[in-house]
DNA sequence: ACACTAATATGAGATATCTCATATTTTACG
DNA sequence: CGTAAAATATGAGATATCTCATATTAGTGT
């Protein structure tokens, strides 16, 4: 992690304000954070010292279970806190982020600012809709993995992950975030290519049937 | 659904105090509202009139997906918030919730106190916990449904719901929470019972032996 | 007490998904 | 440039879970 400075600082703070989600001058407190790919912006169990703002790149929120299988919960994009569960109540237990992409954020220190926040009743709407929002997410996520099978999933994963119709996202990651094995992601993506819905070009897939993987994803 | 008034109102306003969670009085707002068993306090699609804060009795949360199938979010238990996204985004209600037993809830009219309640930093600080308690207790579930097989999702739910070492959820409304067919739900039941960990009896299912449900369940 | 609905129960066969083994390719790094 | 680690790929066999069909039993309302 790298703090910007200088010139490079004020043309984030410029590009992304924030102040409009505060009651209280929040600039004065502000640094802007860099992550690389693949870094931990959190470890998993840590005790956080920033509320972070995801304003550009992508990351992933992920936990590892007792057994030792990792869930990806989500992708995070921006605008997106991270941090904000360990500000309300900081015994729970944290969540890991990493880095997918780089990742800009601004940091609000926890420590200078926790009482402020708490008591801003701007702040704290803002925070309330952005997890009712995260609620809703996970309810949806609950109901799909439950109710559907991979195929229906994946297909709905496809589109909204594939950039001009390509599709390629990393099956490590994709297996963990759909919750299902390495081997059964593969099966299910050779069935699509088999059915001439999808087709493999070199690190990626091609959207060739964009009707089917539509109806087949509609469901969700 | 049904207000209650006179004394019976001022006992359950006596005996469950929630003037904490706000700055400003709220009591002259409040009403208390029953439901007997089975009957909706929220429909799917409606648009709900209260926010309430349920004292007593047990709930559940459910929704129904595009294939009909139903899903149970969770069983709710006092005290607990029922209402709050809709307050938040004045959008329909996407989930129900069913009274389970009985149930009493203090009621906040949404007309008349929305203003008040997003502007007041009480309310709001604890609504966030609240509503990242409920992350957290989503964010769990995901990761045991995708990391666990229901004899061991299970264990644990029987664990936590029996009663005196005595099961008797009713079948219907488990499989819909954990995510799995009613046939499944009685296999696994069958294979517990099988393997002596359980015993059938009546209505219900006797734990006989806790030390191998809770090494089941530990897992989780 | 009767009829209807919800809940419980069980079997048989299909399918979705997992585990494990193993090989190849790509990427990261000193 | 060479090596190790990560990611991709594929097969074979096991198991977890689903669908559908069908009975039986309990609960509810009139």
């Amino acid at each position: 992690m790298h703090f910007l400075t200088g010139s490079l600082f004020d043309s984030y703070i410029e590009k992304h304000p924030i102040q409009s989600l505060f009651s209280f001058p929040i600039t004065p407190y502000l640094k802007v954070a860099t992550f690389e790919p693949g870094e931990f912006i959190f470890q998993e169990g840590s005790f956080p010292e920033y509320l972070y703002y995801l304003v550009e790149g992508k990351a992933k929120l992920f936990f590892t279970q007792k057994n030792g299988k990792v869930s990806i919960l989500n992708f995070l994009h921006p605008p997106t806190f991270m941090g904000e569960i360990e500000l309300l109540n900081s015994e729970r237990y944290t969540k890991g982020i990493q880095a997918v992409t780089q990742v800009i954020c601004l940091a609000i220190p926890t420590k200078a600012c926790k009482e402020k926040l708490l008591s801003d009743a701007t702040f704290l709407r803002h925070l309330c809709l952005f997890l009712s929002n995260k609620t809703f997410i996970y309810t949806s996520k609950i109901g799909q993995t439950n109710a559907y099978p991979l195929i229906n999933r994946l297909a709905a994963f496809i589109l909204v992950s594939a950039d001009h119709d390509f599709y390629k996202e990393k099956h490590t990651e994709v297996c963990e975030y759909l919750g299902v094995s390495y081997r059964h992601l593969l099966h299910v993506l050779a069935q699509l290519s088999e059915e001439n819905i999808i087709e493999k070009q070199g690190r990626g897939y091609l959207i060739r049937d964009k009707d089917r993987l539509q109806a087949l994803a509609k469901e969700v």
